[in-house]
DNA sequence: GATGAATGAGCCTTCATTCAT
DNA sequence: TATGAATGAAGGCTCATTCAT
């Protein structure tokens, strides 16, 4: 048999996320993919390369994708004109993370593999990754518009690290959790408004939340 | 009287946990630790029955001695009067956070391990525990106090889940980071004041953060 | 395709005969066996699933076969006229036994192996369960014949047990014993005599050996 | 501590014969042995030196006076006038025999590892060596007796092997089987009847079952 | 390109046995 | 003598990967 045969790889690819899933990406086995994917595990060698590069495939295009989305997203907010930064960032932040939220649902057995599958490949560090882009920008963001409110020198990049870190896994709870996505933009939502005030708090001096 | 020779059972422990955090549980190989030990497998099993009980014995006071603690904790507050809650709450809380944080300090290789390394274990889920009490508690917080404050709806059970997940994660990320102690306590005294933020704004209509 | 590598079954089989007859099938090795048949020990995996499974692929169409044998035989037998079976028996189950004989040694490792090391695998009833076959058999031929002949209740279900097991292992010992098929055929045709008038002397009160 | 510990040797020797009949000498394990006995598997070495020794130390009393009594047996009938071992058999026979059963049921446990779980040791032959005794005797009663009666020579030794074989394997099947002693006893006088019925059949000419 | 048997390293585990205490 | 931890060989088995067909 000279060609690819129709569907196959879309079968193994299937099996394979069903199997990287529930097993995670060492414990899985390639004969078991194959097996279910009515293959052969050679011919998962010969489109994939390897164990880790059946796992890239189904991951891959959406870790860049998701990447780029999330990167653009950052600058285009950060070739906004800093005066105009604060008053944009809700409406403009939302827009991008909901457009964000769309991707990720349309995506979603990718993305809980790159959440909860990927210990030992490439990707095991995904969610950190996405994590220090936004702490980059964070603090570009502070230092371009910051210096003005900022009264003493609380956030470090250390802090911005956790923040982040927390906001993200956060985000990404809605996947790991299996809410549906209505539930997932409307819980998001309250979490950007909840960090916004968390971040204006200590910005300001960190006495808002009581007085409001 | 047959006896354990001298400094092996420390040195099994400390190589378990290097090998088990380098390569994850399952990923962990008994053989590689026993070398590193100067031991035989045979001998790990006379002493930790298996695998898992390799990596129970590193892990298991640990994980229950946080478990009390933290639930204790939890408790301690909720007995508080309903009317002293609010008020009390700062100090009270950060005073068992702070604790916490001595005490995930002191078992420090232990809290890794329990985060990043014990996927396949009893303890797979350890974080999602952790984060089941606090919501708990967080709910019934919020009935017993929240009732006075909350405009409309929004603190459903699925979003006190997402955001104290976050919470949860920011806190340990000063170990999965390897954060020095005392930075560790700066940043998560911000974080709780953070989140104190932005848990107000929520209850109260979402406002407090702008005006500041 | 890839194949299997032409005579390698063969020699996997001929040497885990060779192994499980010595050893026994617990105390034999895999490794041993693989190592003896130039392979290795994956490959015996692949072909036969697992230690009891090569066990099995060696003595199950033997084991299966005979039991069909043995168990036609009886049936045909038990579907004699009652009235034409006592003249029948001899050279109608002599017949069949030559038969079964002619199989046994025409699959002689297979019932060494059945005999002698099947201790631990599903057939270690082998010889048990073709005794209770015959057990069976021989009482509802005793209930049918046996009325007309019969003085007293001596032939109870336990003794015939006995003796049949007696029997059986008379005849397999041809086997375990190293026999050639024309001394254990002449062999087996006395023990047939043998038992007939053991048989005929309980039935009819025991005399009959002593007067002739 | 000193001295053996009274009543541990016991202990160790009951908790053996369970584990060795369960599994099977070869499967049999010294540390389950051991742990069941309350004791340590050094103290089993210092006792009985290794695992053969335990093994041989519960069945070789009894092996061996088994052998004995047998052998005696055997001589006593041999020492009878060759005339008058024809007349003598039934009676004086059933008596060794008798006595024999008596001696195997007291001592259940040892014949049942004896038969059924003593492969791997040097016991393994022990029912063959009984019947190669019987065999030996056997020959020598008919060539004593027999040379008077024999029309033929169709008792070869290799023929009455396996006719000792199937009665001496018929008489421990009440042990296996786990008859009582009482329907024991009535069986293998039956038995014993059933088989010199057909030995005289064979020595006659083989005619007397037919005519009763 | 597809196949799947072969490979052999490696896994966890168990064992009889030894020996310092 | 008793102990039981240590030993290290060996066990069955699984795996990612290769390669002849």
């Amino acid at each position: 048999m000279a060609k690819q045969i129709e569907g196959v790889l879309e079968e193994v690819v299937e099996c394979a996320k069903k199997e990287f899933l529930e097993k995670g990406y060492t414990a899985a086995s390639l004969r078991t993919i194959a097996a279910a994917a009515h293959t052969s595990t050679g011919s998962i060698y010969t489109r994939f390369g390897d164990k880790e590069g059946l796992f890239r495939a189904i991951v891959k295009p959406v870790a860049d994708e998701m990447m780029q989305i999330f990167t653009k997203m950052q600058e285009d907010f950060h070739n906004i004109d800093a005066k105009d930064q604060l008053e944009e960032m809700d409406s403009y932040s939302m827009d991008g993370i909901m457009k964000m939220i769309d991707y990720m649902y349309a995506h979603f057995d990718e993305f809980k593999l790159l959440l909860d599958a990927s210990h030992g490949t490439l990707y095991q560090n995904f969610v950190d990754d996405l994590v220090d882009i936004e702490v980059r920008y964070t603090y570009i963001y502070i230092q371009t518009v910051g210096i003005r409110i900022t009264r003493d020198e609380k956030m470090t990049e250390g802090f911005i690290h956790m923040v982040v870190t927390a906001y993200v896994n956060g985000v990404f709870e809605v996947i790991r959790h299996g809410m549906d996505i209505d539930t997932a933009k409307e819980y998001i939502n309250m979490l950007f408004a909840y960090n916004q005030a968390g971040f204006n708090t200590l910005l300001s001096g960190g006495e808002s939340g009581k007085e409001a």
